[in-house]
DNA sequence: TAAAAATGTAAAGTTTTATTTACTTTTATA
DNA sequence: TATAAAAGTAAATAAAACTTTACATTTTTA
């Protein structure tokens, strides 16, 4: 599983914390997903797509089957 | 949290058992997903959305904020 | 209507997500 | 080029997802 959390975080001009902040979630969460060291949950998913307006899809996406 | 698995499950005419083997995961799972007893880790969501060909934002509605 | 299949429930155990704290390294800014 | 802010890393802990087993109840079908 890849993601583009960072980039599109980047979009925002966030930090770490004010996305871990935002979403309600520690710092080391968002620094865990964004280096692919875990797999979030889908309500975790849901919000991060709603603030970068994007579908969970595109925001995540499984490498193959 | 509320899903449309068990609704999606039934237009596919698969039993949990079924689902959760296509799924990889146990009939449990499955059971506790439909029962909202937790929350999926988003892979499962995305592979759920795909075998039911809808966007995880469909699948999975977050109740409010 | 009896048997089988599917679903519900529950508890104990494992694995993984997520938190907290703390410290190091990198990047931005005064 | 110091200083501060941001990001990387790591370890101990807590919380939640998920598994396994086992059995009860409901629904389907022979």
């Amino acid at each position: 599983m890849k993601n583009l959390v960072k980039v599109e975080r980047a979009r925002l001009d966030m930090t770490q914390a004010e996305l871990a902040k935002e979403l309600g979630v520690s710092r080391q969460t968002i620094h865990a997903i964004e280096k692919d060291k875990f797999n979030p949950s889908v309500t975790l998913a849901l919000k991060m797509g709603r603030l970068f307006n994007l579908p969970v899809e595109e925001l995540f996406i499984i490498d193959e089957d």
